[in-house]
DNA sequence: CGCCATCATGAAACCGGTTTCATAAATACA
DNA sequence: TGTATTTATGAAACCGGTTTCATGATGGCG
């Protein structure tokens, strides 16, 4: 493994001139860059990465935190998060924190420890404020998420157009007995669809019930619970919007217990649209978001706020109603 | 952000007296160590992670090599790759190929190029050769996927087996007319669950039907184009092993469109146990791999390997069958 | 022809740890 | 009491790049 002296001595030329042939942008002798390339060529030499970040000071990586590794669509965002970094040459270091904010904390810690030039944070438990003041100090990307104070930094999906576009979905069929089983409201995501959900109603002229929403936390379990709950009311409904699909194939368990035909009795929305939405009968109608193009922003960003750029807030990713078979016209 | 050298002038010792307190394992006089936490303490001192690979030549963090960053099950194996790693105080890198031999091997020096202290690749298209050269040089686990020159720095599970559990409960409920739509025989694990199909088959004196076995590539797709094949023969079949979970899903497709009932005219088994399994209609019976103990066991062998200790090859994990219900008696 | 700007290059300082080696003090042993 | 051994510590070299600053060579211009 040859150092940069080595290489400067077999090309007859000074440690400094390798370095500046190595990175290409100062003025070189184009007689001089042909001797130290072919010295490079010949020694197989490669710059080792500790020296560089230390003299230089910058890493060359960035951090990815994030709650839910295990998460339904995190792979097909690390998936494009990782390609467009790589192709600027910036690896890619991850922590998860599991969704509690003191190992969401220490994930940033850790990676902070690391020196990364920056962060991309997808974490639901880690204060608005920490993030703000995070930002201050480090380039930063929050990965869908909104913070006020930091817009500029946050790549997100409109969320309320989405539970909107599922709402009014089910309103065009004719339904106007709607329920909403939403996700932890102290969620952004959760209160975002349900805003949408309820801006669609008012929109028609119809008076939101507040029975007929029930908080879950976007699990297939609260799903069921919440669904079981809205059967066991009264008040009759004919179509249900899930905060997501893992909540929705709670209800679709539900409903396929008691024998509700699914779309005939009741019509079903999710939102996330996994990969299971296809597969599960009938085949679940849900709203789509474009997270490859959600991740390819955000990494982008990242890599200009990490050569100093400063930039104006971007604008919130539109997601996009997927028909399947889980909605229909309400019986009558 | 102080240098050790000024938490040294504040302890009134040595550069190299900080620096062994911050090891701990040398002897320091407890009074002296005492004034340097102390030090450390008031000065908030972190030590430079760039300058201390510099000088020890160890980064503190191993790479992890993915084909299929959104593959169905890497979620789970990341999670506790990161988890067991952090643990150690290591950071993991991540760089994906995509499935493509160059693009993995570019990963993979990329990631050399980091100088990480250690690689997990869980690559379908690199060669059993490159991995060999690689293991010689740097501290290597192979994860599922059992390379027989390296066989002590591979984590795999036992394909085989599975693919002999899947087959022999069709075989116990009675199917003789049992067809087998493979992965990409060129994958091992694709050619290990069909040899442990026919190993089923034969010990049950039941001749392999070679027109039965139709090799796919892993997709919904193949499964789908293998299972209408199927259909499209005049000879019969009661039952199907799939290569895995969404060749099965295909399959399904397929079926319900013909009108095939499952399990009643046809049974069907998957294999990986991907979340959609349990939500398809009827529930997929499937083999189960213990893919969290597989990481685990990966990132602490890896750990040891960077450590310097040569391990004996450890055994292959078992799969389970998980039974749901697409299985079920033949029709006669 | 002489002066100043430009270009190409090398020497050396620097980044901030780790580690070796030498030394000084303390303890052990004869 | 004198020598051998252990223990604690500091000085300085070292890891391998980057970057600043100085110097020498070239060339343009009045």
């Amino acid at each position: 493994m040859p150092t940069i002296r080595e290489v400067a001595a077999y090309a007859s030329v000074s440690a400094a001139t390798v370095s500046r042939v190595m990175k290409g942008e100062v003025p070189v002798n184009a007689e001089t860059r042909g001797r130290v390339e072919a010295a490079i060529a010949a020694l197989g030499y490669a710059p080792n990465a500790f020296a560089r970040s230390l003299a230089s000071n910058r890493m060359g990586g960035v951090g990815l935190v994030i709650s839910h590794l295990a998460g339904p669509f995190m792979g097909r965002v690390m998936m494009t998060l990782e390609a467009t970094l790589r192709r600027a040459n910036v690896s890619l270091l991850v922590a998860s924190g599991g969704g509690e904010a003191g190992r969401e904390q220490e994930a940033v810690d850790f990676l902070l420890g690391r020196r990364c030039d920056g962060l991309i944070v997808h974490a639901d438990a880690l204060s608005d404020a920490m993030l703000a003041t995070l930002a201050a100090t480090t380039p930063l990307v929050v990965f869908n998420r909104r913070v006020l104070e930091i817009d500029a930094h946050c790549i997100y999906l409109d969320n309320e157009c989405g539970g909107y576009l599922a709402t009014r979905h089910l309103l065009d069929q004719g339904h106007r007995h709607i329920a909403c089983l939403t996700g932890p409201l102290r969620q952004q995501d959760a209160a975002g669809r349900l805003a949408g959900y309820q801006r669609a109603l008012k929109e028609r002229g119809i008076q939101v019930d507040e029975q007929a929403i029930l908080e879950g936390d976007f699990t297939e379990r609260s799903g069921e619970q919440g669904m079981a709950a809205l059967l066991a009311r009264a008040a009759p409904i004919t179509a249900v919007v899930a905060g997501n699909d893992d909540m929705a194939l709670g209800a679709m368990t539900i409903l396929r217990a008691r024998g509700v035909a699914i779309p005939q009795t009741l019509s079903l929305v999710g939102y996330d649209n996994e990969a299971c939405a296809r597969h599960v009968m009938p085949a679940l109608t849900t709203v789509h978001a474009p997270l490859e193009e959600m991740a390819q922003e955000a990494a982008e960003r990242l890599l200009k706020l990490v050569a100093g750029a400063s930039l104006p807030a971007p604008t919130p990713f539109m997601p996009t109603l997927i028909e399947r078979e889980t909605v229909g016209p309400p019986l009558s």
